[in-house]
DNA sequence: CGCGTTGTTGAGCGATCATTCAAGAAAGGA
DNA sequence: TCCTTTCTTGAATGATCGCTCAACAACGCG
């Protein structure tokens, strides 16, 4: 029989995922040792395996959390502008903001592409979901830019899947562009470059 | 007293340092052990640790010897062509090919990139290579530009190292979405986009 | 206050990490 | 042929890897 709950974790479980988050982004699976994770999350690992399952089942779920709070984002921008077109240049614009170093925060890449390009020949597992997460984006994007061509956004003869593609790849170079020591003007220059890629794609009245 | 040259070494250096850029590309610098290098090389360590000193010296030499093949790359691309304009959009397009997976080689990512995002934070002295060689590229190219402006290829009032930066970016965005399981197909459509930006950037006549 | 349950702890596991080095093998000069 | 020098070999090093588990601590319940 199902009885109670004897104890409860002193944890909470979306902090401790936020903070594997911001020590993966950082250093990436390799990098990060279970030394590392421990003091991260200040839980010994009998906890974490506990929690978790192992370094992987962490990182894995720390990942799908991350892809949720980027998608939230990008949807917020795309929702919140009454264009889309207009939406999506903001939030290319913005992320120079974002991905630009502070005090705080340094500067990083995508932690989707990171973990990609880290793992692609090492580990498939992650690399798949990586690449289900970046599909899964390209997706959304391309239903978006449907959309804008409905509302007369977009040239009659655009190819949505061709052009979320391309945003993609835009994002993605912009961001990894970001892990470089560019200076907040340089990186502004480029948000506003590549976002002006996308007039070439609206319609001409 | 310098004498003789006792005994050669059995390997070529320049072989020895093509297959630990394959190794290093594939893998990246956490992912290949010793173990793995030694296989590759076909060496035991002792004689790799003569030759090179470390894994770090191995993979420092392994990416500069990566980064000269690569620049040669885009030189021969942008000389071979009668406008410089015109051999960078060759040069993007082609990308597309030689990224692109095939049966002995996998799609890869550009092993700078890929240097970068891995050891930025866990490893300063090779990401500062990465950068470097960024750096590098990226006044070669604001160069090429700025003899295309004179050659009234590009408008006048191009800033050539803010184009530069842009088809950097650009270079980025395409190589990395190659590591992803994309068709030829549509790695040679998002090529032709990418290259496409270029144009808004001629002079017009 | 036991009792059962569940979370926490940290020493310690075998495996693998990068690296070293004494010993052996291969070449040229005498 | 022997000596010297250089390269090769592979067992062994200490450190660190991800991970386990028996002992302990904290809670709800009767």
């Amino acid at each position: 029989m199902i009885t109670d709950m004897a104890r409860q974790a002193r944890y909470d479980r979306p902090t401790l995922l936020n903070k594997a988050i911001s020590l993966f982004w950082d250093r990436g699976y390799h990098g990060s040792s279970m030394k590392q994770i421990e003091q991260a999350l200040d839980l010994r690992p009998g906890s974490i395996y506990a929690a978790f399952g192992s370094k992987d089942g962490l990182f894995a779920e720390a990942l799908a959390t991350y892809a949720d709070q980027g998608r939230l984002e990008l949807m917020g921008y795309l929702e919140s502008s009454e264009s889309i077109v207009d939406g999506l240049q903001t939030y290319l614009r913005a992320m120079a903001g974002t991905a630009s170093a502070s005090a705080d925060k340094p500067a990083r890449a995508c932690m989707i592409i990171k973990t990609l390009l880290e793992s692609s020949r090492t580990h498939p597992e992650l690399a798949g979901q990586a690449e289900q997460i970046l599909a899964d984006v390209r997706k959304a994007l391309a239903e978006a830019l449907e959309q804008a061509k409905m509302a007369g956004e977009l040239a009659d003869h655009t190819d949505c899947e061709r052009l979320a593609r391309l945003i993609q790849a835009q994002i993605v170079g912009l961001r990894s562009m970001a892990e470089r020591g560019l200076s907040p003007e340089e990186l502004t220059e480029l948000a506003s470059d590549v976002s002006a890629i996308l007039d070439a794609y609206r319609a001409r009245h």
